[in-house]
Parts: C-alpha cells; structure tokens; sequence
RNA sequence: GCGGGCGUGAUGGAACUGGUAGACAUACAGGACUUAAAAUCCUGAGGCCUUGUGCCGUGCGGGUUCGAGUCCCGCCGCCCGCACCA
C-alpha cells in the first residue's frame, strides 16, 4: 500500500484561510491571560523577501506559537519600515512615485509572508509612510520640541554639489559621492537633533538591567555611549604670545596625573583658537584648510601621517609659572569630542610620542613601572601606559598614577585662573546628539515652519499632518520638497506672516524607534494609547539583526524615555529580551576568468560530488566552474535563494524547519540544497508514520501500569516534551528539533507495529499519545503539517489552538540509572542500579563488578568516588 | 591599536554547574525492495594498530583535579565590533 505523499502545495493554502477565518492571531488588549509580545524587527520592503527574513520570522514565529499553547495572549504583530532613500532612487531611474513603488512592494511582500503560515495579527499592520502613522510621529517630534528633547546644532555635513544633497558617511566613498562621483565637500548646516547626550548616563547604566540582552550588545552599546571620567583642564595662554582678546585654552584629559610630562597643547583645525591664529598666519591658514579637506573618509583617517602646526602661541604650566608649552594645531584632533584642545604628554601615549619625536619636543617619562628605576628609565619609540608610580613630577612623585590624579584635580579645583578653579572633574561620553534631518522628499515631514519674525514655529497639532506632496518630480537630484512650488510656502501661525515649511524630513531610524509602541494601540488617534502600551509593552522577546545593534536600538531606548518624559508611555526599556540571529550564507559560484568573470546563482549550477571532490557546472554553459566561499546571501554575488521557489517546491514548512535546524540560532547558517532536502525528507517521514498509524491509533489513555515498550515510548514522549519546551524558551531551535528527530526515530519502530496492528492496548494508547505530543511540539515549527496530522488523528480543534500538554514528570525520571564506571579516569564499563541507591550501595556494587575486581588485583581500592546520579571513577 | 567571541569527525553541530566526547542531521559506504532509478527501510562509521577489558583523540604547549572540550597560564589561527575619543 503505497502512502499518499504529503502535499504542501494544496495543505499550505487551506491552513492558511483556515487560521485567517477563524481570526486565530488576531489578538485583543482586554484578555486576561497573562501578556507576551514577541516581535521581529520590521522589514524595508525592498520589492521581495530574502532568506534572512525567512530566518528571523520563522523564530519569532516559533516563539509566538509556543507562548500561545502555554496559555499566553501573544502579541505578534507586522509592519513595514517603509520609508527611506531606495524609492527615490527607484524614482529617479523608474519614473515611479515613491509611494506606488513602495506600496506594489508591500503587496508582494505581504502575500509571500503569509505563504510561510506566520502567525502574525495582520489587523495591526501599518507602514511607517501611511500618513496616519507619520502624523503621529509629528505629534511626538512636537511633544518632545515643547520638553526641549530636540535642538537646532550647526553640524558639518558631506555635501554632494551635483546631486545636491547631504550624504551619510557610508555614501563617500573615497571621497566622492556615491551617485554622482563628485568630490564632496565639507558643509556647515543647521541640522535638527534629538537630545539623545541627555541620556548618557541614563542608556548606560540601565544596560545593566537588560539580562536578557546578548552580553555583546550590551557591551556594544556601551562602548558606543563611551563614558570617560576626566578633569577640565584651563591653561593661561602666555600674554606675550596670545592673540587678542584670549587669555585661556580649555582642554579635557583623563590623564591630569601626567601633567608633568606634557610637552604641547594640541588644538583641532576648527578649534576658535586656531581660526585667531590663522587670520594672522597664512600659513596655518593653509593648514587648517588642509585638515578639513581631509574629512571624514574612513580610509583617509587610517593612513593620514599625524601632522601638526606651531601656532606661536604658549601656555603657562599650572603648577610652574616659568614653565610654557608651545600650541599646535594637530590633524587628529576632533572638534566635537571634549574641548576640541588636548594637552599632549608623549611618553604616556603612543600618539603624543609619535608627534613629540616628530617636531622635536620633550619627552619626559612621568610613570614607571612598579620597581624600576627612575634615574634610568627612558622613553625612546614606544609610550609607557600602563599602571605604575610616579616619577619626574614634583609633588606628585612616588604616588600610584590614581593617587595623582586625584591629588592634580584636587589642587586645580582650588587654583583659581580668572575667578574660576582651574580644574573641574567631568564625565565626557562618546555619544553625540542624534541628528535626524535629511534633504530628501521620501521621510516623515518635520512639522516646523520658520518665520523671519518669529523664528522656529512648530506646527500647531491641529494642523498636522504634514502630509508629504504628491505632485513631485524626481528627474533632478536634490531634494524635491525644496523646489516645489508652493508646498514649501505657508503662513507663520503665529504672526500670519509669508514664512517657509521645512524641506528636511526625518531619518528613517526615528520611524522605527517607536513602532513597536503603535503596535499595542495601531489606530489610536494620539500616537499611543499609555493604558495599552503600558500592558503590553515591553517587548518580552525582540528578534533581528546584529547590525542594528547599536543605532536601532540605542534610539529605540531613547525614545521610550522621550515617551515617557512626555507622558506617552511609562516605562524604561522598549525590549526586555533581544536576540540577534545569524545571516543565512551560501556558497558562490565564479564562472569565467580575469576581466570577463561572472558570478552565477545557485539555482544556474549543478554540483555534484566526483572522487571526493565537489564539482560546480554552470548548467547553461556545461562548463565547470569554481566553487567560491560561502558568503552572506547578497545579489552582487548571486549566491541568492528565493524563498518562494523554495516554498513552492518544497512548502513553506521544509523552510521553517530547515531554517532552525541545525545550526544554533545566533550564528550563521549555510543553506545548502542537501540541508533542504533532509529537511523534506522528515516533514515526509513524519506523515507517513502518522497517516499508516492513524486508523490504528484510537484515542486512548496511556495503560496507567504500562511497562516495557508502551513504557519506554511513553517515557520517551515525555521528556521530549519536557526538554523541546525548555529548549524553545531559551531559543535553542536546533537542539529542539534534534529532540524532535530522536522522538520520531524511537517511536517509529512502535508505530509501525500499531499500523501493522500487532500491539496491546497499552502500546496503541502510548503511541496515541506520543503522537499528539509530536504533532503539538512540531506546531510551532511546521504548522501546516501539524495541522493536517491534527485533523488525520481526529483531534478537536486546531493544532494552532492546542495546548501544550503537561509534563508527567514521573515518567521523565528513569528508575533505574547506568552508571559509567571509570578505572582511574577511563570508562571501562558500566553499572545499572536503583535510581535511589545510596552511595554506599552503589560502592558496594561497583567493586563486585569483574572488570574492578580484575583491575584491583586484590588489593583495595585507593579512592572511590560516587557522584550521584553522574559517574563512578575508581582509583587504583 | 582597543574591546569581544570562536576553534570538537568529511560537514553543520550536541555535551546541564568539571563527570560516558561526537547526540541529531548532512554527506558517504554496504544491504533489502525494484527490470532500473527515485523514494523508502535496515546496517556501518573519530583516528591508529599489534583487533585488545588496546592506544590516541575537542587548534598547540603547560598546569590544577580522582576526572578537563569545559577551569588556570602561555602561544597559534579565524571572526566580529569600535577606532585619531585626549
């Protein structure tokens, strides 16, 4: 009797409708089950899905379908980050409306996620470029004007003079723009930025709550936020030498204690001082050009030789009246970070020294290490940094680099230099403000309106939205809000007066720093509703990317206390668990040589295996071609999978279920054609058995006294369910469904005897069972083929409605226990005895065994050691 | 440069808190069924040899321990993040 194969194609679809019809995901705020929102970062609908987001929503979905069948009300909502610079760009080179570009992508992208079978609420979804969601943000960007948690900041931008437009760091690339090929330039624009710097301390430490943050997030984060504790540090400028109207250069250092062994002051090109001192210097006027050309080129900063110029201008030693240091203007330091000045003291720091041994300035050693000797102890090539004590520096010699600090931020805090301490202990972070303005038409609108007379106007609430115009022309770079004819023109709300809406519109990050709020309350008139936000919020499991692991949610988490500093939610942290999953890789294929080599996609390749060797053949061509590494999927590449010729050829559960298998969830995975056809080969295996066993597996109760192989398969049932469920807890996928695999492997045997209805009522009733299990563990993973197992066993209900059956924890412990039994460390065989035996009993049983008498040779043991329930090691 | 992670069969990976290394899967080999293939089922398998109650084996070298993939010290290799941050 040949088995009818299982058939995705036709079970996938009805599933689907089914849970659709009877609204199954579709989730209320009032329930009274406890709450759990799991969450899958949203996607930029780019035009289809790839593979990494099969990856991400299988897990999610694993996720919500386990939480539910323990009696949780899930939260698993969809959305799309659906604003950004690829619908321009789609404009520019289709004649295509952003919008209509963006929203047909959103169609396709809708219809392939529901072929994977998520169990997502789709009568929540919304895309961040419906204007009824950028409308609520503008009501948040006003709040959060009105609280002072955004500001206007002159910032330096990359200026692409063709395409007219501001581009990111990433967009130059060796120092033109990436579109146009331009050498950009440097701009000073007013930018608007959100105060994120007023929650340095705040970001930081709350890291520490996040324990269910992956520690290398955390530390990522942390990093990025960048808490130094140092001293501001004033020098009198030398009267002799200052340029007019200065007295005094501000530096901040970490290192006060090295005062002593400072050689120069260094100051940025941009720095006031150094702009004085070019106005009467050509010559540094020169340079200080030249270290703003240099920019920001990642490449240019690696290279760039340290470079410096003597401005002519001394300081006075705080601590020594006769002692002056010269000021240069130094090409690596920042403007932006401290006091855009430092003091430099080369023979603690390997850049100091480098630019001292340069211009020929004093290096004098200032730490030791602990036992050397001070007369002797030089600095020539290499900087000494780390702890020590203290030497050639006066009052402070002798004391440990701490002490010295201490004792130089104490005596400065009392040196008084104009009417003010000369020296004040600061905190300095790493992390700027957030500046969010974009010259670009596709981002929510900033609803402001600058007036001549009144200056910067919000737009009152009543009048938003600032709905983006639709009657926009893309066949010019630039921005095209900017040279719309009269979009940008209004009247000042306050004074009446002709005044100008801003062009600018927001970073697409501020789009998604809030998202997951809208979500518990999707068509609330205000951007939240607190009381739903409150309940649901926050996200018990967040699940993405590693790359967003800084940026995303770092103004994710400042904007969950932006919110809440302007009463729309209350709450500290937007995410308590997160998970960053693997990409999924794959191998790449070169055909061709030198200047005419291709790559070819997977689906265009034969490979097959020839004395050992894995061969690639480019299918077209019959030629053989190489096998290149395995790389992140990526289209320049072709090493590309479409998830929809996968789902159509081998259903969406064979994804789901290949996608976690295997490799652990946080790492990469290869997706191989072998892996997918092992992964159908099962979802097959397991409809077999069940389909053949079904007539005879009549809903029955395991016998209560069940024994030997009813016993076994009962037991077996159990644990499994007791460990899948623990595994999928802690998002341990593939151990969960190795689990699985096992389970399927010992019940096979026993179902085929059911089948061949060669078994008692205890078996038949312990296979029933098992397979119920089965098919509720698998739910989550395959849910399709759970569902049409569900319906061939005649269970009521759904599989998606099932709940997770208790575990009989009397059945997950073995009575009896095999103990290995180690001579001296090597296991050398093994003793079964009573799970409860003492380890007296266990000793007594161990040393009649003949291969410990034998060992022993009559004599006495040395040592036995008894670790209860583990392991018997008997030394010799 | 700074910070973090990882290194286990042919491959992806298991191994709880120091306690049977290699679960489970993939690939491979052999067998059954078949005219044949596919599918399915069964079996095998870390390496080595002197085939034993054997020896070796978790990147390399040491150490702690009755016992180390796991802990400690020193190396090597790979990956990731940040990077002129004063």
């Amino acid at each position: 009797m040949a088995t009818e194969r299982y058939n995705p194609r036709i079970s996938e679809p009805r599933w689907q409708k089914a849970w659709a019809e009877a609204k199954l995901f579709e989730t209320e705020n009032d329930d009274p089950r406890p709450k759990y929102y799991v969450l899958e970062m949203f996607p930029y609908p780019s035009g289809r899905i790839h593979m990494g987001h099969v990856r991400n929503y299988t897990m999610g979905d694993v996720v919500a379908r386990y939480k539910r069948a323990k009696g949780f009300n899930v939260l698993h909502p969809m959305g799309w980050d659906a604003f950004g610079m690829p619908a321009e760009n789609a404009a520019m080179a289709n004649k295509v409306h952003p919008g209509k570009w963006t929203y047909q992508n959103i169609d396709t992208m809708r219809s392939q996620l529901k072929s994977m079978g998520l169990s997502l609420d789709w009568s929540r979804e919304f895309a961040t470029c419906d204007v009824e969601y950028y409308h609520r943000q503008q009501m948040l960007f006003v709040d959060f004007l009105e609280k002072g948690l955004v500001g206007r900041k002159v910032s330096k931008v990359n200026w692409d003079p063709v395409d007219q437009t501001v581009l990111a760091n990433e967009q130059v690339i060796d120092g033109r723009g990436w579109r146009s090929g331009a050498p950009v330039e440097q701009r000073e624009l007013a930018q608007w930025v959100f105060k994120i710097t007023d929650y340095s301390q705040d970001l930081l430490e709350a890291l520490d709550g996040l324990d269910q943050w992956p520690e290398k997030v955390r530390l990522m984060q942390k990093n990025w936020i960048g808490r130094s504790e140092g001293l501001l540090l004033r020098w009198q400028l030398d009267p002799a030498t200052a340029p007019p109207d200065e007295s005094e250069l501000e530096v901040y250092t970490t290192r006060p204690d090295t005062i002593f062994g400072a050689s120069f002051m260094a100051i940025a090109a941009d720095h006031p001082l150094a702009k004085k001192a070019a106005a009467a210097n050509p010559d540094l006027a020169k340079f200080c050009d030249e270290c703003r050309r240099m920019g920001t080129s990642v490449a240019a900063l690696e290279t760039a030789e340290k470079k410096g110029f003597d401005t002519g201008i001394r300081v006075v030693h705080p601590f020594d009246p006769a002692w002056t240091l010269p000021v240069h203007v130094a090409n690596f330091v920042l403007m932006d970070y401290g006091t855009g000045a430092i003091f430099g003291c080369p023979s603690g720091d390997q850049r100091d020294l480098d630019f001292a041994n340069k211009y020929g300035l004093p290096v004098v050693p200032v730490v030791m290490p602990k036992g050397g000797d001070a007369a002797t102890f030089q600095i020539t090539e290499e900087a000494y940094v780390d702890d020590g004590v203290m030497i050639n520096s006066r009052f402070l010699d002798g004391m440990t680099p701490q002490q010295a600090f201490d004792e130089v931020a104490d005596r400065l805090a009392a040196q008084m230099l104009g009417g003010r301490p000369q020296g004040e202990r600061r905190v300095q972070y790493r992390l700027r403000d957030w500046g969010i303005s974009r010259q670009r038409y596709w981002g929510c609108p900033i609803p402001v309106i600058h007036c001549d007379a009144c200056g910067i106007v919000p737009v009152p609430k009543s009048e938003l939205p600032v709905r983006l115009p639709d009657d926009v022309e893309f066949d010019r770079p630039g921005n095209p809000l900017d040279r719309h004819p009269t979009w940008r023109h209004v009247e000042c709300p306050k004074c009446g007066r002709a005044a100008r809406r801003e062009t600018d519109t927001m970073d697409t990050f501020v789009d998604s720093s809030w998202y997951f709020a809208r979500f518990t309350a999707p068509g609330e008139n205000n951007p939240t509703d607190p009381a739903a936000a409150n309940a649901w919020l926050p996200v018990d499991q967040y699940i993405g990317g590693i790359e967003h692991a800084i940026l995303h949610l770092l103004y994710s988490r400042f904007f969950t206390r932006a919110m809440r500093a302007t009463g729309h939610l209350d709450l500290d942290e937007p995410f308590k668990g997160m998970f960053t999953q693997g990409m999924v890789v794959h191998e790449t294929y070169r055909a061709g040589s030198g200047q005419n080599a291709y790559w070819v996609a997977p689906a265009e390749v034969r490979v097959q295996e020839a004395d050992g060797q894995r061969k690639a053949f480019e299918i077209a061509t019959g030629d053989e071609i190489e096998i290149g590494p395995i790389e992140k999927m990526s289209k320049s590449k072709k090493n590309v999978v479409d998830p929809d010729d996968i789902i159509t050829s081998y259903g969406a559960d064979t994804a789901r279920w290949f996608m976690i298998s295997d490799s652990p969830p946080e790492r990469d995975v290869i997706w191989t054609e072998a892996g997918v056809e092992g992964a159908h080969r099962f979802v097959q295996r397991v409809w077999r058995l069940i389909i053949e066993a079904a007539p005879a597996l009549a809903p029955a109760a395991p016998a209560a006294a069940a024994e030997g192989g009813a016993l076994a398969v009962s037991r077996a049932a159990h644990k499994t369910l007791k460990l899948v469920g623990e595994d999928i807890e802690k998002l341990a996928f593939n151990k969960a469904v190795a689990r699985l695999y096992e389970l399927v492997n010992t019940v096979a045997g026993p179902l085929g005897q059911v089948a061949g209805g060669n078994s008692d009522s205890a078996m038949v009733g312990a296979c029933r069972q098992a397979v119920d299990f089965l098919v509720v563990m698998i739910a989550p993973m395959m849910p399709h083929l759970a569902e049409e197992c569900w319906a061939v066993l005649g269970n009521p209900g759904m599989a998606a409605e099932a709940r997770w059956p208790q575990v009989d924890n009397a059945l997950v412990t073995e009575n009896e226990i095999a103990y290995p039994v180690q001579i001296n460390g090597k296991k050398r065989g093994e003793l079964t005895i009573a799970r409860d035996a003492d380890q007296g009993a266990v000793e007594r049983a161990v040393l009649e065994l003949g291969f410990v008498k034998s060992a022993l040779a009559g004599s006495a043991p040395r040592k036995v050691i008894v670790v209860p329930q583990r392991i018997v090691n008997v030394v010799v």
